[in-house]
DNA sequence: TTTACACATTCCCATATAGGAATATAATTA
DNA sequence: TAATTATATTCCTATATGGGAATGTGTAAA
């Protein structure tokens, strides 16, 4: 994504199915490389990038503890997205409410018939 | 991106910051392209094409009116973006309370001395 | 102080994509 | 039918980025 210096933002963060993943797993359970490897299969630079991505993101934080580094998730850092989806909440529901007037509406035409 | 066939999905389409605006400026309005150009002040092939990315992710909807096309949000479409982020509110609420478990704690040995 | 381990980083490549300029298309008006 | 308007699409370029392979770095063990 270029021209619009996409320095990674939350939003873009979680745009990527993998990193979305490594959230996944991650929730509620500190991890560290070498298990975050075992777990997806997937190769452990892939593991360590898209850790760096969320690392810069803020959306995971990292300890060290004798070789190994130990990953967790700053969940509060994902309040911003819901922030942001949740005022649209109001429109979703609406839309619903239309549709359910519409079918109440074709409801009593059939009631009339 | 590559290797991660990214075909428009929701999180990818609100990744893009002028996406994220687009879907602002048109809750709860219906809007033609002119009207984006003008308010965004942003060219129109760039509107266009934005659109185009929010349509494949169905985010918008877009009917024709003479030569103009009337765009509007699908707000239901931000839905599943709100249920995965809805399951992590738990650990963010956890954290807040051992923050404040630790900011109480801190409190009381300050009343001890 | 070598060796081994856990992980990060670099280099490279292929591909995705944002934006500008130009052009195409479809509908309206003259 | 020709000209105009509204919008989409194409072509181009620069840049971002995901992943593989190789390598670097720091720490622990031999």
């Amino acid at each position: 994504m270029p021209k619009t210096a996409n320095t990674y933002d939350t939003f873009t963060a979680i745009a990527e199915p993998k990193r979305r993943q490594l959230i996944e797993v991650l929730i509620g359970n500190e991890m560290n490389v070498g298990e975050l490897v075992e777990t997806t299969q997937w190769n452990q630079p892939v593991v360590s990038k898209h850790l760096g991505v969320l690392k810069a993101a803020g959306l995971v934080s990292e300890r060290r503890e004798g070789r190994q580094r130990i990953y967790r998730v700053n969940a509060q850092e994902l309040q911003p997205i819901q922030l942001w989806i949740k005022q649209f909440e109001k429109y979703w529901n609406q839309q619903f409410d239309q549709l359910d007037a519409y079918l109440n509406q074709l409801q009593n035409k059939g009631d009339n018939q």
